[in-house]
DNA sequence: ACATATCCGTAATTGTCGTTACGGTTTCTG
DNA sequence: CAGAAACCGTAACGACAATTACGGATATGT
């Protein structure tokens, strides 16, 4: 009961947090601020927290936490590998490209550590690689993908799917991508790793 | 003989300026810190630059210039379009992912005002878009590839030869690419490419 | 209801940064 | 060579941020 309630602050701080990182940018965001977004004291953050970094580490962690689930959930069906990615694209290129991941990965590239970034990846990309090698790898069993090297696979499957458009939107110069968007890439993308995978090798 | 001399002190300062940079991070880069550098005085940087938003700005478009500049060089030659994309695919990849562009992105992507990465975009990609439309027309007029539009095939190529390197350059999860490295990357963005558009649509 | 831990609002502390100002020195110009 | 202009080194100023401190309010557990 008393852990619920300071969950529940944690999420409204937290969300208070990228409210003022997507107005006012990394630099912009300073503790004070976060704590009069979030009507909450100095001292709670820096209880809570421990310092800056913390909060932000916080910020990345949790975040991943929700991407792996939402994919986890579309993965934990039996369709067939390539219409999971068909499904499962659109989701991802939407999450890495929206505003909650722009701000974060703004941050990490302001932060001169390395430990935003390190953490931001690992949990970000270095936990989807697992899962999308999965589904490639069934592809590839049910004979509808060939390739040797199934981490080769996956990056050429992200390079489709994201491509520049995350450093675009980092710097500023490409507008948060519609829903629609999403999907015809993720289709563009699917339909090209057929193309490139989809007869094996001589 | 004054301007000459002008120029030279303000390629130290800009050397000094990447130099500060790209060891202590953008957050840690301050004008008295690029002064000291350089053994200028803070009073020149601003007569010179006006603030620091100008001093970046002026480490932007110089930067994109050399880009531009190394692309135009290959470009006037008169090889065959694809393999003008094999010598200019290494370069650009070099240019995209060396210290010097990632300490600049990391400066747009913290400067909430837009402007850095909006002068980092134009004078980067919007600039190489063009040449590259060029040469991807080349080929097509020499019937190697084919396509409708000129602007997906060479987003294409791009995301392809770019990928999500520079995002993940920038949030210091990737160190700089290796000479070979990039010389590989761009042969499979070709290959790929020619696999992608080889063939004339039905 | 009471004692206690927690939290809010606000202020203090300390440090840094952007920007401006100034005396001394070097460099140009005529 | 004399005068002017530009430049260096350093300091000053105001603003703001990270972090800590504290009194009053609020919720918690008994």
């Amino acid at each position: 009961m008393r852990d619920e309630k300071r969950s529940i602050r944690q999420q409204q701080i937290e969300t208070a947090a990228y409210a003022v990182l997507e107005t006012k940018g990394y630099g912009g965001t300073s503790m004070a601020g976060i704590a009069k977004q979030a009507r909450a004291s100095n001292e709670t953050l820096y209880n809570w927290y421990g310092d800056k970094q913390g909060l932000f580490r916080a910020l990345v962690t949790r975040n991943a936490a929700e991407v792996k689930a939402h994919l986890v959930e579309e993965l934990d069906t039996d369709h067939d590998a390539l219409s999971i990615l068909a499904s499962l694209g659109p989701k991802l290129l939407n999450l890495l490209t929206g505003d909650r991941a722009v701000a974060l990965n703004r941050a990490a590239a302001a932060d001169h550590s390395g430990e935003l970034g390190a953490t931001l990846s690992q949990s970000g990309r270095e936990a989807v690689f697992p899962l999308l090698e999965k589904v490639l790898e069934r592809a590839r069993d049910d004979g509808q993908l060939h390739f040797a090297e199934t981490a080769d696979a996956v990056g050429l499957y992200l390079d489709l799917l994201i491509g520049d458009l995350q450093i675009r939107r980092v710097i500023g110069r490409q507008p948060s991508p519609s829903e629609e968007f999403c999907q015809t890439r993720a289709q563009r993308a699917v339909h090209h790793l057929e193309t490139l995978l989809g007869t094996p090798p001589p």
